[in-house]
DNA sequence: TTTAAAACAGCAAAAAACAGCATATTTAAG
DNA sequence: CTTAAATATGCTGTTTTTTGCTGTTTTAAA
């Protein structure tokens, strides 16, 4: 089989799957696992596909705003994103962090309303750009690789120049205990920036991180006016936060 | 049998099949592999196929990029991008703009390099995250819907405060009597303080646009270091701009 | 942290491409 | 018709490309 024709079937195969796994490709090509790897690196070359660990995807796709029905517990964040929009209203000005669920809730928030909305990630921005009417204000910094937010230093001083009626974020793990918590320092910085210009932070967190911790703190729980999930507020997982001056949904 | 005939042939299994290897010509034909190999040189010269290792394919089976055959004039922005790269060493701290022209320079930049690079667009941002090993810093500001540019008064003061090696630009119109300009008035803006904060600004710009201008004045012509076209720099649509002092390529 | 998979670098065999040469075939001119 | 020149074809030896395999390093996930 000649190299072009391998490599037409790759591309056809990634433009319809959005992805493919290099031992796939191995099966339906009948080759090597190297030639596959050489094949897919020269078309990542030629920016026909972006190769990534294990496989390849199409670069349309690239864009980097995670596959939707790839998303970890897509329903749980789905209902959480609605729960947090309830609270929004048009006209306010709020900031949505990074992460699936803020990503879910920019692609719920009513695309007619008028809403100026700050935020440090691109997919997030690239979400908020499809609603005409928005104003969207991104948050410049160091933008690191994996999840596409801007961080660093430059962030945190324009945050700090911020007055927001709302922010809405994320956190990588939550306790009654210590609070919120990041595993990356760079993160917590940035939450912390954040808390601060904020009036009101609304806490949007799948009940699965609920309960744990990690080493770098990021704010205390009496910061956060609301925390979001997708239980029930009286859901027995919950009930180390229902004692708390916290508004639970 | 004539060499027309085996062309002939050549070409109808090229366009039955999209694809032939020279081996099953070799066969069909009953010449030797050095005949048909010179054979399909020929037609490749002729533009009627393309010639592949071990075979040849049909000219429309060669060519797929889903995105990037709508940019317009893209091989001469290829060929400014490469110009533009030349320019450029390892461990500098540059501006990328936003346009075509710029996203194509972020594409075609040495994957190998370490290099920290500005910009505001997010296209660009996104091309320049996929290598691994440069240091992507996002100006922030109020994103356009239509260029996914940061622009306004939050991302001109960030650029106050930085000092770049070189900053290469874009630009909507350009003329020797006039300097750059925009039809909108804040990328003039943006232009302007891109502009002071780099040592040295390098402006590419297909010779189409030149001997063009617009209404707000971005910067005069004795601020631009370098001018890259896709034109050799002695062509005679450039001849406004060759007794300048200006590095024309 | 450990562990399995994937990526990588380098090597060697096979296939293809290439350059140069010799032979054959066609063309054109005398 | 003959001959010289141009062209076409096949062959030889060399170089390049492709491909699979080895062992090692890196990456991602448990």
């Amino acid at each position: 089989m000649l190299k072009s024709e391998r490599h037409q079937i790759i591309l056809k195969e990634v433009e319809k799957r959005n992805r493919v796994q290099l031992q796939d490709l191995v099966q339906r090509l009948n080759v090597s696992i190297d030639t596959v790897r050489r094949d897919v690196k020269e078309l990542d070359g030629e920016h026909k596909l972006r190769k990534v660990h294990g496989g390849a995807v199409s670069l349309g796709f690239a864009s980097f705003s995670p596959q939707r029905n790839s998303i970890y517990a897509l329903e749980a964040k789905t209902h959480i994103a609605e729960k947090a929009i309830g609270m929004v209203s048009e006209g306010q000005v709020i900031f949505l962090d990074g992460g699936t669920t803020c990503l879910e809730m920019a692609r719920s928030l009513p695309a007619e309303w008028e809403l100026k909305v700050f935020t440090h990630s691109i997919p997030v921005a690239l979400e908020l750009l499809q609603k005409p009417r928005y104003t969207v204000e991104f948050i410049g910094g160091t933008l690191s690789p994996e999840s596409h937010l801007a961080q660093g230093i430059a962030a945190v001083r324009q945050l700090a120049e911020l007055h927001l009626d709302m922010a809405f974020i994320g956190t990588g793990y939550v306790d009654a205990e210590h609070g919120l918590s990041e595993s990356v320092w760079e993160t917590a910085q940035m939450k912390k920036s954040l808390i601060e210009a904020a009036r009101k932070t609304v806490l949007l967190c799948i009940s699965e991180k609920v309960n744990s911790h990690h080493r770098f703190r990021s704010c205390s729980l009496d910061r956060i006016a609301t925390l979001i999930t997708e239980k029930d507020p009286g859901d027995s997982e919950l009930k180390n936060f229902q004692n708390l001056q916290l508004d639970l949904r």
